[in-house]
DNA sequence: GAAGCGTGGAC
DNA sequence: TGTCCAAGCTT
């Protein structure tokens, strides 16, 4: 970096004038904070924002979150995806609540809570306690990397305890307001694919820029390889027009939430009986199929209609068209669901 | 260190 | 269409 005095100084300036309005920028409540750098990670501003003031005014404090009902909770975050954070959260904000009564400021303590790693401690520390902590994200991979000219390879866990060095050379006193400036700035001017140096207020302080980088910054190795996974769906019809579902382990993929029965592909039609000790009709028919990308796989469901006169076993229910709100679904599951809907 | 964990948007 | 990316953490 060039002339590292000034640059806390540039972006700061920067940052007072052209920061986005934001809801949970009204406030320096730590548990408010808190709950948008968990609902950030891995998902883009406009899409928090409506889960965001959703979640505010049913949960509202500390209290209110840890006696709520962990199904009622998992709700509100439906389709915002990694659902384990929504579990985490909960279940931390259960153990300062019993702990601390209040979110601890200290940066051991609260680094300790579920779900909390380096980056949200470092936003949290430093946005609602001003302390100096870094928090080092993807912006601030890009940031640095093109401030230096630096070929580290961002998907090595490693590479963010380099980043994290290289904040707390030039962090100030304004913490907090720093560290929200530098994402701010990966966001909305230093971008992957389109930056926009011309106009950027550290421009000056940039050797990649001056050597003409920009666009190879930052470095990043990564070989994704998805798995392709094919399963059948029933979609299981009672006499009343009522749909089978059941919920998932309350842990790994989509932990706790709903779904139609599912199997593998190649299950014959009477290991499905016999699992759901249920006798099927009309169950040749394929009725759809729906592809869902994940991060790390592919799933292609192949949708079956069956109905049956049966009760459900243990861990399955029937539930009518109109209760499908109360349950938490995946998108996948959903636009089955929407399918079956328009075309039944 | 590597892999698992969602979804929507940009290009 | 495919690919990457987005205020990461856990095991």
């Amino acid at each position: 970096m060039k002339e590292r005095e000034t640059f806390a100084e540039n972006l700061l300036s920067w940052f007072d004038v052209n920061k986005r309005e934001m809801p949970w920028r009204e406030t320096k409540d730590p548990y408010k904070i808190w709950l948008s750098e968990v609902m950030l990670q891995q998902t883009q501003v406009n899409t928090v924002r409506s889960y965001y003031l959703k979640f505010i005014e049913r949960f509202p404090t500390i209290e209110t979150l840890a006696e709520a009902d962990e199904d009622e909770v998992l709700k509100y975050w439906e389709g915002l995806g990694y659902y384990s954070r929504v579990r985490n959260f909960q279940s931390a904000v259960r153990e300062v609540a019993e702990t601390y009564g209040s979110v601890p400021d200290d940066g051991e303590q609260f680094l300790a809570l579920k779900g909390v790693g380096p980056y949200t401690r470092g936003a949290v520390m430093s946005i609602a306690f001003n302390q100096p902590y870094p928090a080092v994200d993807g912006n601030v991979f890009r940031v640095f990397s093109r401030l230096d000219d630096d070929a580290t390879d961002t998907a090595k866990p490693s590479a963010r305890k380099h980043f994290e060095n290289k904040v707390m050379q030039v962090i100030p006193e304004r913490a907090g307001d720093f560290n929200e400036a530098l994402m701010e700035l990966g966001a909305t001017v230093c971008t992957p694919r389109n930056p926009i140096c011309m106009l950027c207020p550290v421009n000056m302080h940039c050797e990649a820029f001056e050597a003409g980088t920009v666009l190879e910054r930052p470095v990043k190795i990564k070989k994704m390889t998805r798995k392709e996974l094919r399963y059948k769906v029933m979609l299981i019809i009672n006499d009343k027009g009522e749909l089978l579902i059941t919920q998932r382990p309350k842990t790994g993929l989509l932990g706790g939430m709903w779904q139609f029965p599912m199997f593998d592909e190649d299950m014959p039609m009477e290991d499905i009986e016999a699992v759901l000790d249920m006798k099927l009709m009309d169950k040749k028919e394929k009725f759809h199929t729906v592809t869902h990308g994940f991060t790390h796989l592919d799933w292609i469901l192949d949708v079956y209609i069956a109905r049956t006169t049966d009760q459900p076993g243990h861990d399955f229910q029937f539930i009518a068209e109109n209760e499908k709100e109360n349950y938490t679904f995946p998108v996948s599951m959903s636009k089955i669901f929407s399918h079956y809907q328009q075309v039944k």
